[in-house]
This record gives C-alpha cells, structure tokens and sequence, in this order.
DNA sequence: GTCGGGCCTCTGGG
DNA sequence: ACCCAGAGGCCCG
C-alpha cells in the first residue's frame, strides 16, 4: 500500500504484523527518523481500548451485546479524507474485489511513481488535480468504472476547484491527524452548524455522494466517530433487530435514513459508527457461523490468520476495506530491507474483513 | 419530501 | 443456454 508518500509492505503471521517501508529517490529519511510505525498505528487505528469500548457499547444495548463476538475486534480505518472519498465512491452497487482493482486503476494510471519494491513498481494515490484533467472520465469508462467514471472525474473537478485543505477542513477536531499537513484555510465548519452533520451535507454536493457514501467518508476519511453508514445490510438489521420498517419508517427514505442513524447514535453514542460496523461485521452469516463453529481454541485462530496472511496481494485490500478485524493483543515486529530487525512495541494481528473471502474458510 | 427506473460489470442461482 | 437479482448506491425526472 501507499501511506504518506512512501511504500509500505505488510504482512503477518500468527503473532506478529510486520512492516517494510520503501521512499522515493532523495526522500529517505534520516536514519532513526522513519515514521512509518506511528503512521501505521494511526492508520489501523490501534490505540482505543476494545474491550472498553465493547463493554460500553453492551451496556447499552441488549442486542450489541448478545450479537457482539467476544474476541475478536473490528477496527475503524483513519485513511486519507480524498482516498476515502473516491474509494467510496467507487463502492456503489459494487463489490469489494472489483473495487480494490478500480482503486490500484487509478494509482497506476494517475498517480505519481513512488518508487520499487521486489522489483515492481508502486504508485502513489492520484491527487485531485490528476483526476480532474480533459479525458479522464472517457478513460476510466474504458478501465471499466462504468457510471462511476462521471462521478470521479466530476468530483475531482470539484474538490480541486476548491480552496486547497477544503476536505480536511470538514475532519473532526477532536480527531488526531497524525501525518495531515496543517491546512491553511481550517475550519470550513459553517456557524451554528454541528460539525459532523456539516460535513455530511457538504459531501452530498459532490457527484457520486449520497448520504451512505458521505457517510463513511465521514466516519473513516474525517474522523466523525458518529456517522453510521447504512447500507442494504445495516437497513435490513435496523428492520429485524430495532423495529424499523414499518409504519412511518418502511422504506429507506431520506427520512428513514437520518431516523436509523440517529437510533445508533443514541444507543452508543460518539463511536457509534464504530458499534455499528461491529454489529455489522458480526451479523454477516459466514463470519458468525466461523466464530460459533471454531471457538477460542487457538490453533483454529491461528489458521485463520495464516490464510489471511498472505502477502501482496492482501496490502491492496486491507488499504481499501471500511473496517479491519483486528486480533487480540500480539507484536509487532518491524521489519526492514529483507531481514528482521529487533521488534519494536506493539499489538495487533490485522485480519481483512471481506465476505468472500471468509467463505474459503 | 417520495418514488421508479436506469446504470457498468460480474457472479451465483433458478 | 439464458435470464435475473444483487453487489455495503446514486442520479434524474
């Protein structure tokens, strides 16, 4: 995956995550200041106290705590607020393998050349202006984005209109922005207008955005913990477990839309769209059968992770996934160049969270 | 505000 | 062989 400016390799085995970073040409850091590990932190978003959180979150809620696994995390991603944008745009109607190949699309064709790493090359996330260029929207059609190529070369148009710093000027205050440069313009934030739902309402304006997109954008692009995003599946557990769809709230309108996202948002609170990807990931059919089926024993865990871990191929989605199921407390080592180096601090076995994935299981 | 129809492309199931 | 619904939706009328 690309993460700020460089490239950064990941794999794991059962007890650790491990990591490799490549620059480009002159951009080396000095030596003992490559701050890969930190950004990679903020980045899975490792630092919350799971287990807390769980409990807060079943406090309140009867059903999160019979539905919630036990064992396992889900974690919210804090990924770039344009990369998240266009990603999400892309997800529409759409699947996660075919949107992982549109998004390394994009990179191969607009982004700027990061470097070589085992001898192929590695391309950076396209900025808006690259995006926004005479022709782009007829090419990414024949790339195969379908409808979604208006979308992106239009919403490129527009952010790159934009005062520069525009989109993170909508992030969340509160929310740490480890490795966002300081943005000149600041707070886009309107007078009187609560920040989150000013940041969804401006994202609506932009081609291809609709509440649930403008939605995730918010929760993992901008930090707004409380967006919940509902797509088909959190609509049809909002029917079955939370009493909408009839009387008033039988269809997903706009209005229904807001009613759900506000139900969550009053059961668990300033981290809702985080419960809320948890009940998600817990309800998905194949997940719940592999946690009921296989409990703690750990060999079976460890399989798992073992499949999981699988290399290249595997960075992509991790990058691209709204949500990353994360294991109980491991390592990490760092892992530099081709060999080993002493292990630095941390946790956290990173496992993709992808239903077809969990099939082969 | 709500409601249908259409949209790129791929895939699994009748 | 063929059609159709669905994929973590959105736009337009």
């Amino acid at each position: 995956m690309a993460l700020h400016g460089r490239i950064v390799s990941l794999h794991q085995d059962p007890e650790n995550l491990y990591y490799r970073s490549v620059f480009p040409k002159g951009k080396e850091p000095i030596k003992d200041e490559d701050d890969t590990l930190p950004l990679l932190k903020h980045y899975l978003n490792l630092t919350p106290n799971l287990t807390q959180l769980y409990a807060e979150w079943s406090a309140a809620d009867a059903n999160f705590k019979k539905k919630a696994p036990k064992f396992t995390g889900v974690r919210i991603l804090k990924q770039d607020a344009w990369e998240a944008l266009v990603g999400f745009i892309c997800s529409s109607n759409n699947n996660i393998i075919r949107i992982s190949q549109m998004i390394d699309k994009l990179c191969k064709n607009y982004g700027p050349l990061l470097g070589n790493m085992d001898e192929l090359p590695y391309y950076d996330f396209p900025a808006p202006s690259d995006l926004a260029t005479v022709g782009v929207e007829q090419k990414l059609r024949e790339l195969g984005f379908g409808y979604r190529a208006k979308y992106i070369y239009k919403t490129a148009c527009m952010i790159a209109e934009k005062e520069d710093g525009w989109l993170d000027g909508l992030r969340n205050p509160e929310s740490p922005v480890l490795g966002v440069k300081p943005v000149s313009g600041g707070d886009f934030v309107p007078e009187g207008r609560e920040g989150y739902r000013s940041a969804h309402e401006e994202l609506l304006a932009l081609q291809g955005v609709g509440p649930k997109v403008a939605d995730c954008v918010c929760l993992m692009g901008l930090g707004w913990g409380e967006a919940v995003p509902v797509d088909t599946h959190v609509w049809q557990i909002a029917q079955r477990d939370y009493k909408f769809g009839r009387g008033k709230h039988s269809s997903l309108t706009k209005a229904t839309y807001d009613a759900v996202g506000n139900k969550f948002r009053s059961l668990w609170g300033k981290e809702a769209g985080w419960a809320h990807s948890v009940l998600f990931t817990a309800d998905l059919k194949a997940f719940s059968e592999r946690l009921v089926a296989k409990t703690e024993t750990k060999e079976e865990v460890d399989v798992v992770v073992k499949e999981e871990a699988d290399g290249e191929a595997e960075i992509e989605t991790v990058e691209k996934d709204t949500k990353v199921l994360v294991k109980q407390v491991k390592q990490v080592k760092r892992e530099a160049e081709d060999e080993e180096k002493p292990l630095t601090e941390i946790k956290e076995n990173v496992v993709k969270k992808n239903k077809r994935r969990r099939k082969a299981y």
